[in-house]
DNA sequence: CTATTGTTGAGAACGATTCTCGTTACAAGG
DNA sequence: CCTTGTAACGAGAATCGTTCTCAACAATAG
């Protein structure tokens, strides 16, 4: 017999407890920057844990979908994450360290939505984030 | 003799008129949409012009650093290219159709530069676009 | 313990973009 | 016009991040 029988948690995908992915989840959560899959994978490897490199992105993803992670594209396309806070917020980011700041701004949220609504837009969703070099990258040598 | 002899325009790069380069300046401006490279590509191509992908590649970029371009990327890591008007501005895109408004808002530019000196960051640039559904992509079937 | 089935990982496949390099064709000169 | 120097082209190979395939593995419920 395999079925559900009742009333338990809905054995789906996504919710075994396995050695890679508390692996990456320490990670995630000793970073302050955003990171690259590759990045993760590197570190990883770097310090003597092996975990698949798809298994990096598909472990990734699948904390993105369930909200555990913010993400964003780098200026040349590849994909970041982080662990940040649970509310809404946008990202301060350093172009050279990688080191993010979350800030919140009513202000944008107001305007995107305004702005949407004039032109006749619907399900609007907004992407806000600011770059720049952070105290310590701005100093000379 | 090949050298420049004196006061005429630099006769370096990126000044040739070719057929290629009034061909992507045509069809951009005849777009209202976001578009990418290949779908240019394919575009030309279907209306029975032949022109290079790498070209193509090459001439949105030029386009772009020239500074003739706006460019942002699709959910999809794609990069995205449109002609618009010389101010700075931001976008609300539609999801469905690529059709782009161009709105600017100055509470956000006020909002992005106090938020990043507050925390000592230094030269910033910020990413602001809506994405959303046009008012006809809204529409039911 | 045993069966079930979600997970893993090495390597192939993908897809957008970039590079190579021999060929083509602007556009100044003469 | 015709000659040249060289910017621009373009077909195909090469990159590179990401996704897919599928056989071997290992959490868990019973
Ligand atoms: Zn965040
Ligand atoms: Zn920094
Ligand atoms: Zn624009
Ligand atoms: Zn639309």
């Amino acid at each position: 017999m395999t079925a559900r029988t009742s009333g338990s948690a809905p054995a789906g995908p996504g919710r075994r407890d396995t050695r890679q992915r508390r692996l990456l989840r320490d990670q995630l959560s000793r970073q302050e920057a955003f990171v690259s899959a590759q990045q993760m994978y590197d570190d990883l490897r770097a310090s003597g844990d092996r975990v698949g490199l798809a298994t990096v992105y598909r472990t990734l993803q699948a904390m993105t979908e369930a909200g555990e992670l913010d993400v964003l594209r780098s200026d040349d396309g590849e994909v970041l994450y982080r662990q940040c806070g649970p509310q809404h917020h946008h990202h301060l980011v350093c172009r050279a360290c990688g080191v993010t700041v979350e800030v919140d701004g009513p202000a944008v949220e107001r305007w995107a939505t305004t702005a949407a609504a004039e032109h006749g837009f619907t399900e609007v969703t907004h992407v806000v984030e600011l770059f720049g070099l952070c105290a310590t990258c701005s100093r000379p040598s």
